[in-house]
DNA sequence: CTAATATCTGACCGTGCGGTCAACATCTCC
DNA sequence: GGAGATGTTGACCGCACGGTCAGATATTAG
């Protein structure tokens, strides 16, 4: 490994501390390998021995390019937001209206669990129970805020632009990440859950929730 | 204890094998500690001796009324479930609609969770983190299919009545226990959260979402 | 070929868990 | 007041975890 390599120099395939290619590669495995092993036996049964097994190494392995479990945990959540980012922005930046983003963002976001099933998985479990020596201090690298957030504020531009109704912007948002996020569960234990089913009954849903009036005259209520 | 014991006679108080005064008051303190710590402290960290120590007793004495650990977090499970059905099932009962039931439903249940705070945490920390020996195998003893399957049959009848439109009820009942199952941890990492408020839009989203038709007058859309 | 470096293994360690147990303390009733 | 049931303790056990380490093995440079 690299990162406490004395001399900059080593590897012949450049100058620089570039990863080599047995590095990335084993790395890659092994975040892919925790990915499944967690979303398999859940994170209390994910062990490094249980990771190390799936991977075909030793546990040596994995701590000689992780500094640790922690760390491991941590590039797998990266890892994951990394991909599901790649996969949603895409499909929210074409759409014409607020209201069509929103619908885009519901979609979007259950395709993707469903396309990478065992991605969302194990971020749950991992949200659920990584926890640090003391109490409750959970993991969430911002990852949960910031999507939160740039909930509201999509929210939000649809209540200035007149699409949506009057509503607490945060709790809306909290409402739509819930209906969403409780989907993996979900998926985890019943394999015939209709999951298209349930993505157009949701956009329907928050489309009739926050829409503003129905097909009605009146544009503004005075009181 | 008296699971064990060889004869049916032995205690002095009653004739029959009901608990003594000692058994009956230390359970229930062992099973009041146990969602102290769960909540506290999560259900990882939530050991016997963590528990034992809360109840100022030795951890053989949970061992000695309990099963092991598995039999004191069902127990647990148990007390809290009959305690939100006391809590719940009064306030719906006395309603007039459907539509009434249903909005009494959600602030009933997120009053609960209000006033027992540390009670649903640590039902969640349990659903979250108590797996069994092998793979996926959660706990949920038909304690939130029953809730679900409860809540479709109420969607289903205000369909029937046509209070409702023609939505998937699955769908919707798994979107509204969502919606409320999120947020005990969020009021755990949120002292501020704003529960009233989120109980009061929330029954304004699946009003909206549920009903049939605005204020407007055709009954039924053709196509 | 050889030395240096990168990669990998298997044995080992400390810790903390759930659970057992023999012994001790307390209560209860005759 | 003493026998037996009930309640309680603290020492102990086996186990599995995350992590360490000396050294074996592969890879590469010169």
């Amino acid at each position: 490994m690299r990162s406490t390599s004395p001399t900059g120099v080593q590897a012949s395939s450049s100058s620089h501390d570039e990863p080599s290619f047995i590095e990335a590669a084993r790395r890659a495995q092994i975040i892919e390998c925790a990915i499944e092993a967690i979303a398999d036996v859940g994170f209390a049964r994910a062990t490094l021995a249980e990771i190390a097994k799936r991977a075909r190494v030793s546990k040596g392995v994995i701590l000689y390019y992780f500094d640790g479990k922690d760390d491991l945990i941590r590039k797998v959540v990266e890892s994951v937001y990394l991909i599901a980012a790649e996969f949603m922005l895409p499909r929210l930046e074409q759409q014409p209206t607020v209201r069509d983003t929103l619908h885009a963002y519901i979609e979007s976001n259950i395709a993707y669990m469903a396309e990478r099933r065992i991605y969302i998985i194990a971020l749950v479990e991992i949200f659920g129970g990584f926890r640090d020596r003391d109490g409750v201090s959970k993991f969430r690298p911002g990852g949960h805020d910031y999507m939160n957030s740039h909930l509201v504020e999509l929210l939000q531009s649809g209540q200035q632009s007149g699409e949506f109704r009057d509503f607490n912007a945060g709790a809306m948002a909290f409402a739509i990440r819930a209906s969403i996020d409780m989907l993996p569960p979900a998926l985890a234990n019943d394999a015939d859950f209709d999951i298209k089913g349930y993505a157009k009954e949701l956009v329907t849903v928050f489309d009739l929730a926050t829409r503003n009036q129905a097909g009605a005259k009146r544009k503004k209520v005075s009181s």
